[in-house]
DNA sequence: CTGAAAGCGCTTACAG
DNA sequence: CTGAAAGCGCTTACAG
């Protein structure tokens, strides 16, 4: 095809060395102590020939791809593509570009997805794990990859690690709704022993404890469609009559569930309050608007990427001391847990 | 760091050249008449050592990356985040990964983002055009890149495209308001000469002049942000009281038009019916569940992939007839634009 | 101050 | 049937 310039048709039209065009580019020029007219020379033959070096040759020869994987559960998850587009509007200023893969949660395809990773030499990963790939992520360390997890993480792992104050969140939405009237609290998450779930789930329990009140918890499986996950959200509330709130772990099982709920004829508030973990653009348009646990995205793909990069350029000496950021939630209140309006028309029409 | 196994190691170990291993590596053994035995030997060696041929040193030598550079508006919007999931999970199994990036509509972004995908060597481009880039399409059809076009396309440029039939989106969408008793309709739409905004208010104008009904048209300039868009919208709906339904031409100014409405106090559909362009999976969960003019994003996403990675295979005799896709749009009713109810409420109160 | 040479890990004619 | 050699385009000691 079109063929393009390189480093030594520039050395040739100059009549100097392929080395000496290469230690311009690189700016260590000085360094090497070539003149300035030389510098000077082979700098505006580059800029007026449009010469732009052959990445891959760059790659093979420095090891370095400037290439960085990141591995989420799901890229069309708006909690997620927001995160992504986060980093790579960073990540270009840096000079990185970014593979994003969706895991779908699945171990096997989460171990795929790094080994693919692996063989197409990335220089970092942003992870957020899927369960059972321990032993990927650990050999990863053990070849002094550069890594960070968020959302999720090992315990086990000396790993650093991006995520947010889960269990504050739950027991922050738990309060909020105890102080509004709920008695009858329930909590829908996954069948999953991730961190982030867990997390949530302890939150919830905490804080029902705390005030001496029942929990009614709903483990739904993983990977169900969403047509699943409603019939399991309305056989929660039907065996659980006494409900009057119900908080889901997740946005989608949120989205899952106030389907469920409408389809059920429920009102919200008034019959059943509802909250949700994660929080989405789009609750505030919805009938009612809904509340919810906010992550500062923002904040965390800053932090994802800065850390990352810094351990790239920093080499091994980063990897003595992993770091866990924590960051704080949101807790967002908006119509979906009003007042329990059923009590007070109670007492208005003794 | 950790010393990777490499052709030569093989060749060693077997006491072979390594031209042969590559050879059996890359299914030409038979062609070249390589024993049987010898293939085995080697077939069994390199699973059993776990050996990954180095794909920087492979593209260096074939100039195939088996990359993809892929340039949206914005990643993180659900059209384009959902197109990029099904497009990666397609190129994953054809052994190729991604490059996404946003442009965010920028005419110098964009530009520069095909700078950088040229330096990475992608093997082929999938391209939401940002507005005036032109040329650097052109460019990159004259040096026989494989690209394909997406959602809007250059009249004056010979690409395969893969577009919606907007034009007829719109069109029924006017039908579906008219027959409902609307007859005041509003199009807010964007300062934008993209294929994808002209053939949306051509589908207005057309149906509404057909059937001898005035236009309001605003056109809100590119690239405000939520707040400003909701000022315009806000603007709009006070300088036309005659509005009885409003049509906004993009997902994210319904969701912006939405609050303004909602602000203003304005009951959908009672007093403004409101419809969108581009379905969102919680339109139906808005108060009231919004009408909208759905895309394919599957068939669009595979039609994407499947002529891309044809183009890259198939050669520079593709290139001959380029072809455009129109795929049909699929028009969802929903709440907000239910038959005019304050038309009949007055006939009632007569 | 600057150039010649080696090598990153692979593939592809070519020779035998 | 198989191997030696060249080369993809770069960078990095090393020599002078």
């Amino acid at each position: 095809l079109n063929k393009k310039l390189t480093i030594h048709d520039i050395a040739r039209e100059l009549k100097i060395s392929a080395a000496t065009v290469s230690i311009v580019m690189n700016g260590r020029a000085d360094e090497m102590r070539i003149s300035r007219r030389l510098q000077d020379k082979v700098r505006s033959y580059v800029r007026e020939s449009g010469y732009q070096p052959n990445m891959i040759a760059q790659s093979l020869r420095t090891g370095k791809t400037f290439t960085i994987g990141m591995l989420v559960e799901d890229i069309s998850d708006p909690f997620f593509s927001s995160i992504a587009r986060y980093i790579e509007m960073k990540a270009y200023k840096l000079g990185y570009k970014l593979f994003f893969s969706s895991t779908e949660n699945d171990t096997q395809r989460a171990k795929s997805l790094i080994q693919i990773f692996r063989d197409r030499q990335v220089d970092g990963y942003i992870i957020a794990p899927a369960p059972g790939i321990e032993e990927d992520i650990q050999s990863l360390l053990n070849d002094h990859y550069s890594v960070v997890l968020f959302d999720r993480y090992f315990p086990g792992l000396k790993t650093h690690n991006v995520i947010v104050d889960n269990y504050r969140g739950t027991v922050d939405l738990m309060h909020h709704l105890v102080d509004n009237g709920f008695k009858n609290i329930g909590f829908v998450t996954l069948e999953s022993a991730q961190t982030q779930m867990t997390d949530r789930l302890e939150g919830y329990k905490g804080a029902l404890a705390e005030k001496g009140l029942n929990t009614y918890i709903m483990k739904v499986p993983f990977m169900l469609d969403d047509y699943d996950i409603r019939q399991h959200v309305t056989a929660f509330i039907q065996a659980n009559p006494a409900l009057d709130a119900i908080v889901f772990a997740t946005n989608y099982l949120a989205v899952a569930g106030i389907w469920a709920i409408k389809n059920l004829g429920l009102a919200i508030p008034q019959n059943l309050a509802v909250a949700g973990f994660d929080d989405n653009s789009h609750f505030g348009l919805f009938s009612p608007s809904i509340t919810s646990v906010a992550q500062p995205v923002q904040e965390i793909s800053a932090l994802l990427i800065d850390r990352l990069v810094n351990l790239i350029s920093g080499g091994m000496d980063n990897y003595k001391v992993p770091h866990s950021s924590v960051l704080p939630v949101e807790l967002i209140i908006r119509e979906s847990t009003a007042r329990n309006v059923t009590n007070i028309t109670h007492v208005n029409t003794l």
